[in-house]
DNA sequence: GTCTATACATGGATAGAC
DNA sequence: GTCTATCCATGTATAGAC
């Protein structure tokens, strides 16, 4: 599969889902629906997709979660002291929603919340997508010299906070949820800190 | 309307949506399946609400959102300190979820990401919702002597925080998430109380 | 790999008797 | 206020030609 430029259909039908999905959700989203906006007939979506939606979400979940892992490195990369790279990931997030107004939010939280109960596959994707997340920020903490525990927990913070922010964010069209975010964000490393040498 | 035991079947329509929207969101409940599951008819169901699904989502939503209100209402109310009554808010919110083992999420959370750019007056009522949750918070802040303006964001931070938390318990299907969410709510009530007074 | 047409279930909503 | 039957659109998925 996927050598040359065969099959771009499939691209365009994970771009398709991923921006369907990040606006209305898993349910909201019909399978015609991604396949028109992504210039693909049903045809090509069940030769790709032979799981259907639920293949093609799970799939659209893992590059929409990629996406955001870079966004995520990128800012704990970024110049600065450690609290200050860390509230950059919520900067950084109101930046990207505010692009299309709000009205595109987070590639896994509605389907994670919509599918807990209603589907294994997408359940474990969600998990494994923040798992991911909160790896990153807490591998950046304990490189600051912070016990593994604690940037454990502090990571679990951070990506709590940002994806709580994130909703307040968009239900209210407005950025300010994310930047009081980005200020706790800092607070709580400037805390994990204090507790590092003692 | 309602004004013996006239319009029971109004209740348990009530109850089996928030139930139900609590599970699996708003797309992926049906109507049939809350008519269903409250024991009601159709024309019971259109009787009531001539606004069909939205009109009660909304109502739904209020009526969850009234509950989870008190719950935060009882945890600032309870004994100890403000860091620890704030934390306490999570760690009720974690019994809550145990109950059903987190298949029963927030009456808001799902809805709201869901319908962000699909119904009006669902998306101001998920707004209202949280506005109210954070006014609770910030008003027990500023009892505490904190400023208006950080009692705002610490009470952002703090509802920001628990719904992100919530939703990662969900996936994981384990309490730990609303449990560091608790502790770093009473960090930040700390710090917010330590700019207190300088 | 792609396309069209279509099968079949479910979705929300309504009609009209009671 | 309640109930059943039903309309029509949409949803997921498949068939089978190309």
């Amino acid at each position: 599969m996927a050598r040359g430029k065969e099959a771009a259909s499939r691209e365009r039908l994970i771009e398709s889902a991923v921006t369907l999905i990040r606006r209305q959700g898993y349910s909201g989203t019909g399978v015609n629906e991604i396949a028109r906006e992504g210039s693909a007939p049903m045809g090509s979506f069940y030769y790709h997709f032979p799981g259907g939606k639920e293949e093609l979400a799970a799939t659209a979940m893992g590059v929409g979660a990629q996406a955001y892992a870079r966004l995520i490195s990128r800012a704990l990369d970024s110049e600065g002291t450690f609290p200050s790279r860390a509230a950059e990931i919520a900067r950084a997030t109101a930046k990207l929603l505010a692009k299309d107004d709000f009205s595109l939010g987070c590639p896994v939280a509605t389907t994670a919340l919509e599918t807990v109960t209603s589907s294994e596959v997408l359940r474990g994707r969600s998990r494994q997508a923040f798992d991911e997340w909160i790896g990153l920020v807490a591998d950046a903490a304990r490189a600051e010299g912070i016990d593994a525990a604690a940037a454990h927990e502090l990571a679990v913070s951070v990506i709590s906070i940002i994806e709580g922010a994130e909703m307040l964010a968009r239900v209210r069209g407005s950025a300010e949820p994310l930047e009081v975010a980005a200020s706790a964000i800092a607070r709580l490393c400037v805390a994990a800190l204090g507790r590092r040498g003692g």
